[in-house]
Order: C-alpha cells, then sequence, then structure tokens
DNA sequence: TGCAACTGTAACAAATATAATAACAGTAAG
DNA sequence: CTTACTGTTATTATATTTGTTACAGTTGCA
C-alpha cells in the first residue's frame, strides 16, 4: 500500500480537528509532513468525491465538507487506495503447460480481493471522529 | 505488500500437486515464473519454519513436509509478509507543536495493526490445499 | 575420488514504484 | 492589479523490489 490513504487520514482528521475545519495545503502539508503538492493532489482527489470543499484564491483552502463521524476509513481507502493490497508482480506464466503456472495468478486475484473485503469491512467500523478521539487518547498518555 | 507471500503460496500449491510433493529451485521458478534464486531465498525461509525440507546434492530439492490441507495462509503470510501491509512512510511530525501531527502516526500505526490481524483472520480459513482446489475450479471453467 | 546436480547466501545491477520538488495557469479577495 | 490560494503536470530524487551472478557447501553416484 502507498501512503496516500494514510495521508488522506491525516489531513481529514487535521480539518477535523480545526475549529473552523479548514485549512490550507501549506498547513496540511506541515502537519501531515510532506509537499503542499502532493496534499493538493490527493485532496483534489477527495474533493471530487465530496469529501471535502475547496476556496481558491486569497484566504482559501480545503475544507470538511461532511460530519467527521458520518466519514468512514472504508470510504477513504476506497477513494485513494482500492486495489493497493494486491502486490503488482504476478505469479505464474500462462503458456506454461500446467495448471497451476495458468491459474495461480487469477486464484491470487480472488484471495487478494477477498482479503481487501476483509479489510475494508474493518476500516467501516471506524470513522474520522474515531481516529480523531484514538489521536486524544493516545495524547492523553503522554501526560 | 511484496509479492513473496504470493510466491511462497504458490510455491507450496505446486509442492503440493506433484506427486512426490518435491520440486528444485529451478523447477518452482519456471512455474512461478521468476529467477530460482529468489526462490531459494523465500524457500529457505520457509523451510526454517518447517513448511518444507530441503535436500542438498543430486537429485535434491524442496519438500512438502506438512499436509497442504493443514497449512493456512495465514501461517505463510505470517511467516513472509507480516507488518507489509502498513506503508513505510509514517505522516506527521513529533516535533510539530500539534496533538494531530504528534500522535497520528502511532495512531495509524494500531489501525494498521488491527486491519492486519483482520486480513490474517480471513487467511486463517484457506488452506494451501483450498488454493489448489481454487486452481482446479478455474481450469475447469476454461474448458 | 572426482564430477554433476543440487541448496544457501551474499553481493550487485536493473527495473519499478514512491515521494519530493518545481513550474505555472487559473481563481478569488481586497 | 497584486497577493494568496488551488489544480495540474512534469521532472527529479529516493527507496523498494526484482533479477542476476557468483561461489561455497552438500550429496549421490560412476
Ligand atoms: S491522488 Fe492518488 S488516488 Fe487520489
Ligand atoms: S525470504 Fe524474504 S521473508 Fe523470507
Amino acid at each position: 500500500m502507498n501512503s496516500e490513504f494514510t495521508i488522506a487520514v491525516h489531513s481529514l482528521v487535521f480539518l477535523a480537528y480545526r475549529p473552523d475545519r479548514m485549512a490550507t495545503s501549506e498547513m496540511i502539508a506541515l502537519n501531515v509532513n510532506t509537499h503542499p503538492s502532493r496534499v493538493r493532489k490527493i485532496m483534489s482527489c477527495l474533493r471530487k468525491q465530496g469529501f471535502v470543499r475547496t476556496k481558491e484564491g486569497i484566504g482559501g483552502g480545503f475544507i470538511f465538507n461532511r460530519s467527521p463521524d458520518q466519514v468512514t476509513l472504508a470510504e477513504i481507502y476506497r477513494a485513494t487506495s482500492i486495489g493497493s493490497i494486491k502486490p503488482a508482480w504476478c505469479s505464474g506464466n500462462e503458456d506454461e503447460d500446467c495448471m497451476v503456472a495458468c491459474n495461480m495468478a487469477e486464484v491470487m486475484d480472488q484471495v487478494f480481493s477477498e482479503a481487501e473485503q476483509q479489510l475494508i469491512a474493518y476500516f467501516e467500523r471506524i470513522t474520522v471522529a474515531d481516529v480523531l478521539r484514538r489521536v486524544q487518547t493516545a495524547q492523553q498518555f503522554k501526560n
């Protein structure tokens, strides 16, 4: 899995945390620890799916467009990283004269696809608000 | 996830498929479609965990050391790829003066770790023998 | 005993994927 | 009309993954 999912979740949690639920790509990038351009790219994706809206021009930025306790990690995963648990590399060889060589790629495809469904089912149970609460809990344990 | 898990599963299914449950790294590599050296590296790992035993020297190779219907994908995953669903890149920054920046990495760690448990729970339900059966089924649908 | 066919392991090279950065057009506020 | 922002693409740097080579160690067998 690449880290777009992580960045998307972090960005939304950060927005949820802000009183006005708004921040610029620069502020988010600083918080997430990456480049503003990368944030914009991923947020642009989240905008197209309705998670956030954007305001261009001066005083603009990204604005959380839904309720943090309604947005699940499953939705974010689907929006940013669907298919990413399956490795790009596939085993086997269709030209080989062996049932295993010819069909393993397809079977592993099924397996990874079902595995991803399990993952999504788990993410379904966690909202952005939950993650923010976990952050608060983690913070408390430091004090 | 890198593809060591895929290669390990494929190799064991291939061994299970063979009447004598034995094959050399060259035969496996041809079937899997990779380099014999890569197969040896991964099989060496499986040997240390008792999935296979090896015979060096002439007429040697890798031998399935357990019953294919007793070996689950969960065990293979744990042996080869534990921790790999979590991306290496971590968001946040401990030095930042923000609760979210400081704790997201830890929280996402938890989330990915729990997600991986779900994945493993699913893999627990699939054996090498099951995968071989799926291969056979996939083959039938081609005829 | 010596050759041939294997595994075990490490080192290196090539290919690919990921992340960072730069650049610039478009937009809105003031 | 300038400033602060997003949107998007292109490029570069870095990290990861895969392929390949090399060679020592092991075993069977003529
Ligand atoms: S920016 Fe990569 S999936 Fe949206
Ligand atoms: S060879 Fe990579 S985990 Fe075993």
